[in-house]
RNA sequence: GCGCCCAUCGUCUAUCGGUUAGGACACCAGGUUUUCAUCCUGGUAAGCGGGGUUCGACUCCCCGUGGGCGCGCCA
């Protein structure tokens, strides 16, 4: 029988970064078997479920190019097995009704522990038992009618046909439950693997206080989705051979359960930021301008770019950039008049003897070719011509024509932005001196 | 409190009884570069403690310590 794993989250808000990665490993796993990777959305929960919650699910998934191989099941949809299993399980004594507690809310239905010892082999952690004394019976349809989750987990998982359970670690005590409902329910027992969970830097779960916490944000942050997921990937899980940075088909060749590492682990946002800009580096020039105007139209300058200038703005800052949102920083290339930043200025341009030599920069800009070459050969001639140090202008003219000290190459810029825009912004800054 | 699980550089990890304990991020130093970044080179940095088993333990066993998870008419 071929492999059938699924991913079955709950829509009542984001997508954890937590749950996503149960879905990584789990459509990984899928992949490298050749089998299937299902969504179910648990959406028995009416109050806190929402339409808007499993479109946030749908699109991270797409996002992150996570694809599942047959229609989303809804657990809604599911009641009436939900209903016949519990039935079947009180007509085989496996279950029982009571008042549970004397509340007063009416009986509930509550399953019947076997009452011996529990045993489970998990992929990742090794045989797992239970003493008998230690699982209690647990309600699996409530007075109100409603199937609890293990009971609805379990019955959807036998009509799915879900082959390998794996999940986050917090449900290694639940299996033992779920256990005893497949064998009370006559369905063979499918394989189980827990995940070691993401914590933070306190090794308490990861929240939203620990910066990014969701899909969403991540992407928001600039991150790409192949990045996320390759770092992701890495999170609990080792290729072996020092290998780190794989492509998706390299990961799926890779993945298996008997590799994933059992202790908690802590996101590290630095690492994943390096891996993102690995990731960004190799795009090509269209995919990363894509994405970058998806950054850049969030600003009031970021919309209707001169197009030409825009893609030759990427392709010189593609490299330099691990972030999307850094593109925030490219303000100058596109808008006139430059923000200056007070302490370059101070500390580059404020100085005896800097604005002759602007002046001479100026000059030396008005006649020469205006082409890398040309440029670079304009500014090496002011240095002689004010007996500055070759390569000593450099920096305040960058300055003086972008207001930052930091860019791409001064030569490219130039070059970049042309005669007319340069001439005007050098004139601008002599005068400011 | 009871039960289950876990434990290698600051972080993510490799190692499946014999290694100078390897890699990556971060950090430090040097180099390339017109700035920054990239990149290259080098460096600092780890087996929680105590007992065993063994010729030999990071690796196997026990105890301790620390941490995580679970113990709902939540999922």
């Amino acid at each position: 029988m071929s492999v059938r794993v699924r991913f079955a989250p709950s829509p009542t808000g984001q997508v954890h970064i937590g749950n996503i990665r149960a879905a990584i490993f789990n459509w990984l796993f899928a992949r490298h078997h050749d089998g299937q990777f299902l969504l179910r959305i648990e959406d028995t929960d009416r109050e806190r479920s929402t339409p808007e919650a499993v479109q946030t699910i749908l699109k991270a998934m797409e996002w992150l190019g996570i694809t599942f191989d047959e229609a989303p099941l809804y657990q809604s949809t599911q009641h009436e097995q939900h209903r016949l299993a519990a039935e079947k399980l009180l007509q085989t004594g496996h279950a029982y009704k009571e008042d549970k507690g004397g509340t007063g809310q009416g009986e509930c239905v509550i399953f019947r522990m076997p009452g011996t010892d529990m045993a489970f082999h998990d992929e990742v952690k090794g045989d797992m038992k239970k003493k008998a004394v230690d699982v209690k019976d647990f309600v699996i349809i409530r007075s109100d009618g409603s199937p609890v989750f293990h009971l609805a987990n379990v019955v959807d998982d036998i009509t799915q046909n879900v082959t390998h359970i794996i999940r986050g670690d917090d449900h290694v005590e639940n299996t033992f439950r779920h256990v005893a409902l497949y064998q009370a329910l006559g369905a063979p027992i499918p394989h189980y693997a827990h995940l070691p969970m993401i914590v933070n830097a306190q090794g308490k779960p990861y929240s939203k206080r620990d910066g990014a916490a969701y899909v969403g944000q991540f992407r928001d942050m600039g991150f790409s989705a192949d990045a996320l997921f390759n770092y992701l990937t890495l999170l609990g899980w080792s290729p072996g051979g020092d290998r780190e940075k794989m492509t998706r088909a390299e990961i799926i060749e890779a993945f298996t359960l008997d590799r994933i590492g059992s202790g908690p682990a802590q996101m590290d946002i630095r690492k994943l930021t390096h891996m993102n800009g690995l990731y960004l580096a190799e795009l090509t020039l269209n995919v990363f301008a894509t994405e970058v105007r998806h950054h850049l139209e969030k600003l009031d300058w970021g919309r209707n770019l001169d197009e030409t200038l825009f893609l030759a703005v990427c392709q010189l800052m593609q490299s330099r950039t691990p972030l999307y949102p850094q593109c925030e920083t490219w303000k100058y290339f596109f808008v006139d008049p430059i923000e200056y930043d007070e302490k370059a200025v101070q500390k580059t341009l404020r100085k005896e003897g800097v604005k002759p030599t602007l002046e001479a920069l100026r000059d030396a800009l008005t006649h020469c070719d205006f082409s890398e070459a040309g440029v670079q050969q304009a500014i090496r001639q002011a240095e002689a011509s004010t007996g500055t140090g070759e390569g000593k202008l450099n920096q305040p003219l960058r300055i003086a024509v972008t207001g930052v000290s930091v860019g791409a190459g001064i030569y490219e810029i130039l070059a970049l932005m042309g005669r007319a825009r340069t001439l005007a912004r050098l004139e601008n800054s002599i005068n400011l001196l």
